[in-house]
DNA sequence: CGTTTTTGCATAGCTTGCTATCTATATACA
DNA sequence: TGTATATAGATAGCAAGCTATGCAAAAACG
């Protein structure tokens, strides 16, 4: 059911992102550096709580797409610092009102207790299988 | 958080069923003809509640994987009926176990209560997105 | 009975997720 | 200081989703 859950909200919000050249997948990127931050490639995988490969692949279809740009990280030869490009952070504001707009149609049938549960037990549910995982 | 849980859901299950050769999306139709039954692609993807180019990319996998056989409908030749393989008919009480022994760790620090509230409000998150998506 | 519409599957092409592994740079320590 | 270890990214290869489209068989209908 959370399967079935994730690809829906997915489907929405493409959806309604498709007009922008943006798709569900890079809602966290624009999450995370919407506000003009510069972040590594290490981070913002973290914060999407997807691994770096995944993150990897997610960047470059963004820098094809010119939403991102990448800039060698003065303090580490190794590391890259991501940032959205002029034309992605005019766009942010949509990504951000898409998201909730379809959390909005999502949670239409539940109460506000009801809402305040459901993500509390969701949050427990991940957090059990999180740390089953982790070893 | 449901892209989250259902990745986690599904890398709990990958992982407790590769030994056996199966993997989190061949779940439904190892549930849904794990009693011997044939059906046609169409009724396995909606069952799965996936589209049916994907129900067709599974079982090509399964049929590689001697999971499934596929065999010509006698009553309408554009159809094939879907059936587990003897092999695959043995595996299938360790897909059932590997299922419901994730679930219990997921809801294992939820009471009897919240997981019947959780399923609940979960269903109706899927049936407002669904609603939405209709058109 | 023949034509049109519907339906079941196949295929192409894409995104998003994973694991495993490699390279190159940083860091730690003997 | 020089070697060993750890870390950031890149790459390969796969699974499981999706949409769009094409084809052939079935069903509907004039």
């Amino acid at each position: 059911m959370t399967n079935w859950a994730a690809r829906l909200f997915a489907r929405a919000i493409d959806r309604r992102l498709k007009e922008f050249g943006v798709s569900s997948g890079q809602m966290p990127v624009f999450f995370a550096l919407g506000d003009g931050a510069a972040l590594s490639q290490k981070a913002l995988a973290a914060i999407a709580s997807i691994e770096q490969p995944t993150m990897a692949a997610t960047l470059s279809r963004m820098q094809r797409d010119g939403l991102i740009e990448r800039r060698p990280d003065p303090r580490d030869g190794r590391s890259q610092l991501v940032a959205l490009t002029p034309e992605a952070m005019e766009k942010a504001l949509k990504v951000k009102e898409a998201g909730m707009s379809v959390n909005a149609v999502a949670l239409a049938d539940l109460t506000e207790t009801e809402r305040e549960q459901f993500l509390e037990l969701l949050g427990k549910v991940i957090t059990s299988l999180e740390k089953m995982l982790e070893d």
